[in-house]
DNA sequence: GGTATAATTAAATCACGATTTGATTATTTT
DNA sequence: AAAATAATCAAATCGTGATTTAATTATACC
C-alpha cells in the first residue's frame, strides 16, 4: 500500500520549511498560501493536497515540530546524570541557543506567531503542555542547582523566564554571518546566566 | 483657531491605547479596524477622522509613543550622575521593567508588531533609529561599569540584547495580579543582572 | 502497457475587512 | 441662533487572499 514516495515532489518538511521562512519576514497573517508555494515552486492550491486543513495546520506543524525538536535536544543533556547542576545549566542554555541560531526562521515563529496558534482552542491545550514541558526542563535543572547550594537562592520561576526571554529573542535578532558564532553567542549566554546564580558576590537590592 | 476638543469624544490617544489593546489580544493583522473602533465605542469609519492614514499610522504611533515614553523614562535615571554605575543600571533595569508592565499591552506590541512597521521603509528608518537610541542608553551604562572595574568584562552588545529579550518577554507573559507584582519582578531581574555583571565569582566556561 | 494513486495546476468561489463616501449630529465660535 | 467646524455613522466600494473544484500530468505497481 505505502508507496515510495516520489523524489522530485516536495514534502510535508520542505513545505513547513518554506513556511517558517515565509512566516518570518511576512508574519503568519502576512504570509500568503502563494508566497509559501512559491518557496517550494508550487501554486497555492497544490499545498491543499499536503496540508488539507490549511494555512492554520501549517503553523500549528511549524511550531509543533520546532518546540519538539528544541525540547528534545534540551531534554537529553537533562538526562545526562554525569553532569553536576552547574555544569548542565551551561549545557542546556548552549544547546538550546545553538539550536535557535541554526534555525532561526523556526526560532522566530516559536516567538511571533504562538500567539496566534493559542487562539484555536485545541491546539491550544496541546501547545501550552508542551510549552510548559519545555520550561519545566529549566526549572528542574535550576532547583537542583539551589537545592545543591551550588547555585544562590533566586526566584525560580522568575529566573526560567529571564533565561527563555533573553533566548527567544536571540532568535529575533541573530543573522548568519554576523560578529560573533553561534557558539559564541551561546557561550557568552551561558556565562552571563551562570554568573547570575553564582552563589557569592551577591548585590543587595537597594529598591 | 485650534478649539477645545469636546468632551465626550474620543482623542487620539485613546484610540492608540485601545488599539494597543487588541493588538495585544489579536495582532496587528488579526485586528479589524471594527474591533479597535469597538472598544472606544465608534464604527470603523470614524477612526478615519482621527487617523486619516488608517490602520498602519495607528500601529506606528503605538510603537512611537510607547518607545518613546519607556525611552524617557530610562533616559531620565541614566542622566542621574549622583549614581554609580551599578546602582545606575539597577535603576535603569528596574525602571524599564516597571514601565513595561504598567502598560503590557503597548509593552506586547514593542515585541510582536514591531516586525510589521519595518516593513514599512520611511517609518522603518526612523524606528531603527529610535531603537538604536534605546538600546544605546544601556549599552552606555554597562560600558561605564566596565571601565569602572565594577563590572566583568562582558561582551557589551550581547549583555545588552541579552537584558533587552529578558524584558521584553516580561511584557509578553506579565499579567496583574500574579503572584509578584512587577515591583517584585523589577527587583527581582536587577538582581540577576547585577549578579551577572559581578568581577567575582566568575565560572570559566567548559564547553 | 495498463491501471490506480499521487502531485500538481488553472480557474472559480467566496468571504472578509480596509477604506471611501455622503449624510447626520454635536459642539464651538461669534 | 447662525455659521463653521468637528465627530460620528450607515452603507457602499473594492481588492485581496484562503479555499474549492475539475481537470491534467507524473509516478508507482503489477
Amino acid at each position: 500500500m505505502a508507496r515510495k514516495p516520489a523524489e522530485q515532489s516536495v514534502n510535508r518538511l520542505d513545505i513547513l520549511l518554506a513556511a517558517a521562512n515565509v512566516f518570518r519576514r511576512k508574519g503568519y497573517h502576512g504570509a500568503k498560501m502563494s508566497d509559501i508555494a512559491a518557496e517550494v515552486d508550487l501554486t497555492a492550491g497544490s499545498l491543499y493536497h499536503h496540508f488539507p486543513d490549511g494555512k492554520q495546520q501549517i503553523l500549528i506543524e511549524v511550531l509543533n515540530e520546532g518546540l519538539d525538536q528544541i525540547t528534545a535536544e534540551v531534554q537529553a543533556v537533562v538526562d545526562d546524570n554525569t553532569l553536576m547542576p552547574d555544569e548542565k545549566l551551561r549545557k542546556v542554555i548552549y544547546t538550546n541557543i545553538l539550536g535557535l541560531t541554526q534555525n532561526t526562521s523556526v526560532a522566530a515563529a516559536l516567538v511571533f506567531e504562538t500567539r496566534t496558534i493559542l487562539e484555536n482552542p485545541e491546539a491550544r491545550k496541546a501547545y501550552l503542555k508542551r510549552r510548559d514541558s519545555f520550561e519545566q526542563l529549566y526549572t528542574q535543572v535550576i532547583q537542583e542547582g539551589i537545592d545543591a547550594g551550588i547555585f544562590r537562592q533566586v526566584d525560580v520561576p522568575i529566573f526560567t523566564k529571564t533565561i527563555l526571554g533573553a533566548h527567544n529573542w536571540v532568535g529575533v535578532w541573530y543573522r548568519e554571518g554576523g560578529r560573533l558564532t553561534g557558539e559564541q553567542i551561546a557561550d557568552e549566554m551561558s556565562n552571563t546566566f551562570l554568573a547570575a546564580l553564582s552563589p557569592i558576590g551577591v548585590p543587595t537590592a537597594k529598591n
